[in-house]
DNA sequence: CGGAAATAGTTCAAGCTCAAAATAATTAGC
DNA sequence: GCTAATTATTTTGAGCTTGAACTATTTCCG
């Protein structure tokens, strides 16, 4: 039925002959890496609205304003998040109205817009981020601090080669 | 400025004594971490879209199906997919719509739904998943084959430490 | 048996997300 | 200087996602 059934020797050679890859392991490895971001993604979501009746998205709009001091670009926060502008948009348009940030056009180019938090915001969110902290200590507690290391080098080795195939997808 | 610059022996000892852990260490892995697998699912979105006109939680669905032969319960497919049970009713019903899947009620217990694929679905996610595996193989095209085995074993050790680590988290 | 509790799904309102189209402002090329 | 191209952002429409409230059905147990 599958290929694991049958000599390694001849599956190899047929493999590269005729077969096309079925990339088992690579597969496995992706479905891990994603239960992993899942569960953590979801209980950070889930702290965060029961201790802070707040959302992820604007979380992680807050962090990286708070990492850049002078306000950032609303492009730049696209980029940084990952994200598209439109939705960018949408979520400092709430911030906006809890007050967790501030919105000015730049005088000498209008078409571009300047996000900073306020004293407020920066309040809030270092309360948040603090607790952040514990829940990521919490559920990373189990790893050696040699595990993180390696799984620091493995996932950067990983970043690299996942954007070199993207590169090589969009050619397509 | 940060702890360390310091003795690791009076590092430690502060540490417990006083000062709150920061988790930096862990925080970054976090960090590239959900990097990681943004940029995987942000590709194979576009991909799914571009070449399928298709959708990944649309596709996940059929995915769960695929690997359970007689059908599922949404319940179940709720909790594999660590989905909300509204949302899975919301994309079975057009999964329903599109003739990738059926739904039946359960004749001994009414209130249960069984999900199937149909004929159709089968063969439309035949063709996406073979692509699908081409895409992963792509992305981890730049890790060896020890890099794969060693980061299933230490995701492995994360996600059970995740586990631990929320559960003792929900008792707060 | 018969009502209370438990279980399985659905509905709803609010928020997140995207791609595509639209708007507004700046820069580049003639 | 004036139009065309580019750049930054907003708007729009569709789909995804959640938790909470609700409906329907089954099970528990007195």
């Amino acid at each position: 039925m599958s290929t694991t059934d049958v000599d390694p020797w001849i599956d190899a050679e047929t493999k590269v002959a005729e077969a096309p890859a079925d990339h088992r392991a690579e597969l496995r490895l992706w479905l891990r890496l994603l239960t992993c971001s899942t569960l953590i993604e979801n209980e950070i979501r889930r702290q965060l609205r029961d201790e802070f009746d707040f959302t992820l998205p604007r979380f992680d709009l807050l962090a990286q304003l708070e990492k850049a001091e002078d306000g950032l670009v609303l492009g730049e926060v696209s980029k940084r998040l990952m994200v598209s502008a439109g939705n960018v948009t949408a979520i400092v348009e709430r911030l906006l109205a809890s007050g967790h940030v501030t919105r000015t056009a730049l005088p000498q180019d209008r078409r571009t817009q300047i996000v900073r938090m306020t004293e407020e915001g920066r309040k809030a969110f270092k309360a948040m981020a603090d607790e952040h902290g514990e829940w990521i200590g919490r559920m990373f507690d189990g790893l050696e601090p040699a595990d993180i290391d390696h799984l620091m080098n493995l996932l950067g080795k990983l970043k690299t080669s996942v954007r070199a195939g993207i590169k090589r997808g969009e050619e397509t």
